[in-house]
DNA sequence: CAATGACGTTTACAGATGTAGTCGAAACGA
DNA sequence: TCGTTTCGACTACATCTGTAAACGTCATTG
């Protein structure tokens, strides 16, 4: 099913698939960031664990396979989203944003941006 | 060092002394969630981990311990939530808001409650 | 056609996590 | 004082995670 969690390191792997795909395995330590400089048996046992648990799919091109995401980078992120509001602030959005906003320094512009996109969202 | 994450089952057991302490592993035990049936042992297991971790402190009281926090909710839950913005939006607020805006998790009263926080933060 | 390289698959292995049993010592009750 | 309960400490064990080596196979190249 693809309720089994993404653990960290999967979640790199997830984020090349999001930004380019269909990828082959080695594309995608290619594209690895600088600070994850893992090998590619590495980078094919994360695939692979990924294709356990349904989050890419791949097809076969000739001998290779070309990887694709099967979840949305969307629905992944709502989903910890949530996960992170349920566990800290009793499933409520509001707590975690004034948190946030309580202690990261927002410039104006910053400020102004978000009340831009608050009042979008009020209509 | 204190650096060392918190795991799931640990944060049920910080929940409980941050709410209440100090607590014997007993009572602890006894304050579970519901969905949370645990042995007394399993209680104790998680304990000595969150000790390890220098996340509590024990005290001897008698023959047993009575344990505390010792890190503080609030950093706890800062440090969580920095480390979602971080992982899933790059580390920036407002995308965040964005996309909580964009699911419509946030009501209309939370939608003015921000804009109030930010009106302070302005000044 | 043989050697080399590119792939995917299998296996490995240490550390973290969830969950709990066992054991020895201390305390308490009869 | 002797059995029973109660602790904490130690041990256990399956699963997940991070990281990778080994292996078998097909393709390519000399």
């Amino acid at each position: 099913m693809s309720s089994d969690r993404i653990s960290d390191a999967e979640l790199t792997i997830m984020e090349i698939l999001w930004e380019r795909a269909p990828l082959t395995a080695t594309d995608v330590a290619a594209r690895l960031p600088d600070d994850r400089d893992w090998s590619l048996p590495t980078v094919k046992t994360l695939l692979s664990r990924l294709l356990t648990k349904a989050a890419v799919e791949h097809r076969a091109d000739g001998r290779r396979f070309l990887y694709s995401p099967l979840i949305d980078r969307e629905d992944y992120v709502s989903h910890e989203s949530k996960r992170l509001v349920d566990r800290l602030f009793g499933g409520r959005f509001m707590p975690l944003v004034a948190h946030l906003a309580e202690q990261e320094q927002l410039s104006d512009a910053d400020i102004s941006e978000i009340e831009r996109l608050l009042r979008e969202m009020k209509s």
